[in-house]
DNA sequence: CCTTTGACTTACCAAAAGTAAGTAATAAAC
DNA sequence: GTTTATTACTTACTTTTGGTAAGTCAAAGG
């Protein structure tokens, strides 16, 4: 059985569950994903305000990311000063049952897994 | 609205957002899980070979996180050689549904991402 | 002119993760 | 009886990733 396994898991240069987590392991992208969810569409500047603790860098590479995969649609209006709009494709309101699953699950376990730690801090 | 979502989002102490963020958003803690669910108890070394690109390190400190989190059971038998094996608790399978969920997502959604990155590229 | 505005870059610094070697205790091998 | 192998880790060092702060661009407002 373990070189079944082996096998299953080492394929690791297109595996979809590598690269799911390459994807979603990131700091910032499935925070966005989940507030533009909730928002519909929203400019950079009003993204990084609800965000807050995201730098304008990071914002921005999240955000090239998930334009690339197709999951985030990138708008600009040719003014100046600038007008960006970000709002979710399809591919990418198809994950927001999936995020918010595990927002659910945060929710519900986070008193307990607090508890978890503080014991295991004593320890 | 704005004002709503600004306060809602940057409640960053204890938010349980941020919270299961931090915590699946590292790089191998959603990937443990789903092995020692997959497989059900395994030793240190091998969980270690079964992800190949992972450093022990690595390995080390995220199985450190997820026992303290009381996801996963670390158990050491007081051997020479020791013997440490790791399995899911009852709260770390709980988790199981939805990152299979992820995991489905991204096998049926990959392809149109890779194709999405390649025209990405060219433009 | 000088400042402001919005969506970013860029240069620089800190934190996280990867690499490779080392450690401990003992039993088996030579 | 000294070397070697084994397991589950550490430790020192390097690289990669992320954070901070300042700068850019082009036009509009004062």
């Amino acid at each position: 059985m373990t070189e079944n396994i082996l096998k299953k898991y080492s394929e690791t240069v297109d595996c979809p569950v590598r690269n799911v987590l390459d994807r979603f392991g990131d700091k910032w992208s499935t925070l966005v994903i989940l507030i533009l969810g909730d928002t519909g569409t929203l400019r950079f500047n009003e993204l990084h305000r609800l965000m807050e603790t995201v730098s304008e860098k990071m914002l921005t590479v999240t955000l090239k990311k998930l334009d690339a995969d197709g999951l985030v649609k990138r708008t600009l209006y040719p003014q100046v000063p600038p007008r960006v709009e970000y709002e979710l494709t399809e591919r990418g309101r198809s994950l927001l049952p999936l995020l918010q699953g595990l927002v659910d699950w945060a929710n519900e376990n986070m008193p307990e897994i607090q508890k978890s730690r503080e014991q295991y801090q004593a320890a």
